[in-house]
DNA sequence: ATACTATATGCGGAAATGTGCATATAATCA
DNA sequence: TGATTATATGCACATTTCCGCATATAGTAT
């Protein structure tokens, strides 16, 4: 119980559900998703830690950077369910578009190269 | 997004978590959902009042009761999936099944059958 | 070493949430 | 009619949530 709630109470908010879509995309550092939902670095560091406690998504260090990407071994199952059924979601929602927009500009140009 | 948000929302929250497993049991007044969940009258009425709203549930007047129940047709789809993975959740949940038993020994002792 | 970059986090404030208590509403009963 | 029962709702309050701002931390570059 104490798991399913902390997937749903995950997930209603706007702002994780779109960082959750963007990452169902493709992993992607604290300063894609800021670029992507073009969000503060707080917000969206803050956010990304909420989904990562909530088992929906787990994170590494890659040299200055931290990857976020879905968590496929989740210890969380609803996580992982809810994950699945939010990859169907959303087709042709306006604002999900407009993030993956933006973050394909932002992998484009993005500082993610430099220090590789 | 409005209505995915909503019905995450909705389910954001252990009592009406627990509300809604008592209705995929079977449909019920208020005063049963008090009983099963042993909370008190406002406290049910309005968190049937957000699972209705969000589109899980649809109520009708029985006499002096107002009976609640799975919206099947419900407009949000989203609140559709999730009700029907709630369905599966939880089947061995300590607080689930207390509130099933209470909602039996209210059914069978309940002032339902009095006014029908 | 210093400077710089990316990320996390403490703090404060505005807003939203969940609840109990009391009261309003509505249907039924006598 | 008035009394009773079931439910909804206004109000107040404590708690939580979400965010921005500023700062701390950690890795990298020079």
């Amino acid at each position: 119980m104490r798991n399913l709630v902390k997937a749903f109470r995950a997930l209603s908010c706007e702002t994780r559900i779109r960082i959750l879509k963007v990452l169902l995309e493709r992993e992607c550092c604290v300063c894609e998703i800021m670029q992507a939902l073009d969000i503060s670095q707080s917000r969206a560091s803050r956010n990304l830690g909420i989904l990562e406690d909530a088992g929906f998504i787990k994170s590494r260090r890659e040299g200055l950077w931290i990857v976020y990407s879905i968590d496929e071994q989740t210890m969380n199952k609803y996580a992982a369910s809810l994950a699945e059924m939010l990859r169907g979601s959303l087709a042709n929602g306006e604002i999900i578009y407009q993030d993956r927009e933006r973050l394909s500009h932002a992998v484009r140009i993005g500082p993610r190269a430099i220090h590789k």
